[in-house]
DNA sequence: ATGACCGCCGGGGGCGGA
């Protein structure tokens, strides 16, 4: 049993939190209970619920004794943490940045301040929701400048939506100047970097190692992808960190959603 | 190679995703 002291009795156990864009919890909903099977993480942030909260299928959480936070939309959108650990401070919405839209939730586990986000995508650099996704990012920076600290145990991950290296993206000529690859958006992500935060696994990825492969022009297969799911941590968490891994198995499984889930192991 | 996929709602296609 952990030593219990001042910080709770959790403080400081190992930890594998994983982030997965399940693209509608309904439809993955056997997956990811093989996958808590399987994986048996202690904290399972997920995006693309694409629920409303009231018909999230929550007992696929409770029997394996996990807690669930939603913030679910219906069609579109929707976000989750599912934790062994208790989770408190649960916070919803980003006001000046999400439109309404359920794209954020964040929860203190275990002395770990975790933001679980589905950051808007964009579309294309002259559509409207371009803008959004930018307004989007600025609204993110203003929350951790105003909230948090980097000298706080923080983390922030989710499907981010951008992809913030040529190594990250399959065709980097094909890529240049679109959506999730413009510099205006490896601009924003190096700004949350800047201010204080580690991107936690890319040191161990190999070069063109993906998190997203679309479902069409036959991606997977021939690993037409991009890393777009992340976990930006800060220095306290960065020295606990023993890895990060794309369960790749989980994108070439029958149903499969198009995001396979990225892990991140911290140690004591 | 962005056309072609998948899931949504709703009951037929259109939209959104990245």
């Amino acid at each position: 049993m952990p030593v219990v002291d001042a910080l709770g009795p959790h403080q400081g156990e190992s930890m594998k939190i994983v982030s997965w864009n399940v693209n509608s919890l309904k439809a993955r909903a056997e997956h990811v209970a093989n996958f808590l099977d399987r994986v048996s993480p202690t904290v399972l942030c997920m995006q693309e619920l694409k629920l409303q909260d009231d018909k999230v299928p929550r007992e696929i959480f409770s029997s394996r004794g996990y807690f669930l936070e939603t913030h679910g939309q219906r069609t579109y959108n929707g976000v989750a943490i599912a934790s062994k650990l208790p989770m408190t401070q649960v916070t919803r919405n980003l006001p000046d940045g999400d439109e309404g839209e359920s794209r954020y939730i964040h929860a203190q586990i275990d002395g770990i301040t975790i933001l679980n986000l589905y950051c808007p995508q964009g579309r294309a650099v002259d559509n409207p929701k371009f803008e959004y996704k930018l307004g989007f990012y600025d609204a993110l920076q203003a929350r951790i400048e105003k909230d948090f600290s980097p000298s706080q145990d923080l983390i922030i991950t989710g499907d981010l939506n951008i992809a913030p290296h040529d190594n990250d993206v399959y065709d980097v000529a094909k890529m240049t100047g679109v959506c999730s690859f413009t510099d205006i958006e490896k601009q924003k992500f190096q700004r949350l970097l800047d201010w204080g935060l580690s991107d936690a696994s890319q040191p161990y990825q190999e070069p063109k190692t993906f998190t997203f492969w679309d479902y069409r022009m036959n991606s997977y297969p021939r690993d037409a992808g991009y890393r777009i799911d992340h976990f930006l941590v800060s220095d306290s968490v960065l020295a606990r960190v023993q890895g990060s891994h794309v369960h790749r198995v989980e994108r070439g499984r029958e149903k499969a959603s198009d995001h396979a889930p990225l892990d991140l192991d911290l140690g004591f």
